[in-house]
DNA sequence: ATGTGC
């Protein structure tokens, strides 16, 4: 007997963990998830989104998303709302990867022009896009020049020439959140961070040239310039080891201030502090700044790899037709308004590995998207196709505004590795073309290594806590 | 995710 025996099922998608089921449970969990995605849900997932359940200020509900899986203190796929007068913040159920996320870029290129050169074309970015743990940039910045990166996000690289301001107003936030303040930040951060703005990572992050491969709204399509056979880059990344550091620095405080704040936790992964106290609001500040330095290290990516597609075609910006769609963040905490029961409340929105999905005519859908909403954007894995969504009304009333992020593994990096040895890359890669630097990223990313994203996104899309718009296919791929 | 793993 375990925790999943105790899931009722509501409806097709919608199963339920009611409140009380474990000690302290102040609310219920919510798992979006289709029959198939029910069965590869872990049992240790369950167990750690109904542990958040009972953390102090927590709202409302869990919610879970299809991609879930098993992560550190807080499953990847939750979403918490935690009230900011009486709740706390957890850096875990933020996540390590402070502010990892999306970017999508347009182009005027043709599928026609650029398939039959993709393998030249991406060993070029390979060439010009640093990638990899550990990697360095062509930028190597003091600790000063990173605590205007830490206030400023994408504004500064654009600032520094690696984008265009209009760029900016197709960023979640503006590509800047405010609440930023360096001076949270550790020195070790700094040192992490130092030469790291402008690279890609490792895992499932990626700097990808796809071609638009499927319309499912053509509405919206059309108003955000989407058609099919049009080529776009994606960019996946994150805040590196600046963000890294960051979260390892405040899971320390939050372990060390539990006791001041008399604090019971079911698992010390869980690790927070009262938003509203020093530690919390320390914590709140870096992690800002973390997600400003992710803003800025996507800004960067998805400029530069813009300018390698330009030059190795030898053409011009306005030729290329360069155009940011938009930019959010999937690991990140964010106070929005909601109202529960009734009353207007105040909330910090904890979305591990969930991304935003706010509805039309929402404030913080930038102006340019205001009557279609906010686009959502969900990477594939490699060789699988990724989507772009928008946001729901739904999503506001079951969801606190959030959809999926992506696939979730199926494999552990050590059952790839084995499989792909077994099998052979050339026969799991089949047809796909994949660069990076080292074989053992991609070893551990294969496809087959993760659940099918479409299921997933089907999900969200049935559900109806975001809207599918477009499909996008890999032509080529850049993996750490 | 991560100057990757007890």
């Amino acid at each position: 007997m375990g925790l999943k025996d105790n899931l009722l099922r509501l409806s097709d998608y919608v199963y339920v963990l009611s409140e009380n089921t474990v000690k302290g449970q102040r609310v219920p969990v919510y798992f979006y998830l289709s029959d198939k995605l029910f069965e590869h849900l872990e049992e240790d997932a369950i167990r750690q989104a109904a542990n958040a359940a009972t953390l102090p200020g927590v709202e409302k509900a869990i919610y879970v998303m299809p991609d879930v899986h098993v992560g550190y203190g807080f499953p990847v796929g939750g979403v918490m709302g935690v009230n900011t007068d009486e709740g706390v913040i957890s850096p875990g159920s933020i996540g390590y990867d402070i502010n990892c996320g999306v970017r999508l870029i347009a182009t005027h290129l043709s599928e026609e022009r650029i398939k039959p050169i993709r393998q030249e074309l991406m060993k070029e970015i390979l060439s010009k896009v640093p990638a990899g743990v550990g990697s360095t940039g062509r930028l190597k910045l003091s600790k000063e020049q990173l605590k205007e990166v830490a206030i400023k996000g994408a504004r500064w690289a654009v600032e520094h020439g690696f984008g265009l301001e209009e760029d900016l107003l197709h960023i979640e936030s503006s590509g800047t959140l405010a609440n930023a303040d360096p001076d949270k930040v550790s020195n070790f951060a700094y040192e992490r961070g130092s030469e790291e703005l402008g690279t890609v990572g490792s895992g499932n992050h990626f700097v990808e040239v796809q071609t638009v491969d499927e319309i499912y709204d053509e509405q919206i399509a059309k108003r955000l310039g989407l058609g099919k056979g049009q080529i776009t880059i994606m960019v996946h990344s994150g805040s590196r080891g600046f963000g890294h550091q960051v979260c390892v620095d405040y899971l320390k405080v939050a372990k060390d201030a539990l006791e001041k704040y008399r604090i019971e936790i079911p698992d010390m992964q869980l690790a927070c502090m009262p938003f509203k106290s020093k530690e919390g609001q320390d914590y709140f500040k870096a992690m800002n700044a973390a997600a400003n330095y992710a803003f800025a290290n996507r800004q960067i990516l998805g400029f530069i790899t813009a300018d390698v597609i330009r030059r190795f075609l030898g053409i011009s910006w306005e030729e290329l037709g360069y155009r940011v769609i938009y930019d959010l963040a999937h690991n990140i905490g964010k106070i929005e308004k909601y109202t529960i029961d009734g009353k207007d409340k105040e909330l910090l929105i904890h979305r591990k590995g969930a991304t935003r999905a706010f509805p039309p005519y929402n404030p913080d859908v930038p102006p340019a998207y205001r009557d279609i909403g906010q686009p959502v954007l969900i990477p594939g894995d490699v060789g699988r196709y990724s989507f772009l969504l928008v946001g729901t009304h739904k999503s506001m009333e079951i969801s606190f505004g959030s959809a999926c992020h992506g696939a979730g593994r199926l494999m552990s990096r050590t059952k790839a590795k084995e499989y792909v040895k077994r099998e052979g890359i050339e026969k799991v890669l089949e047809g796909l073309v994949v660069v990076a630097r080292g074989k053992g990223t991609v070893m551990e990313e294969v496809p087959q290594a993760y659940k099918d994203v479409t299921e997933v996104v089907r999900v969200v899309h049935e559900l109806g806590i975001a809207k599918l718009v477009a499909r996008f296919k890999p032509l080529g791929t850049l993996k750490g």
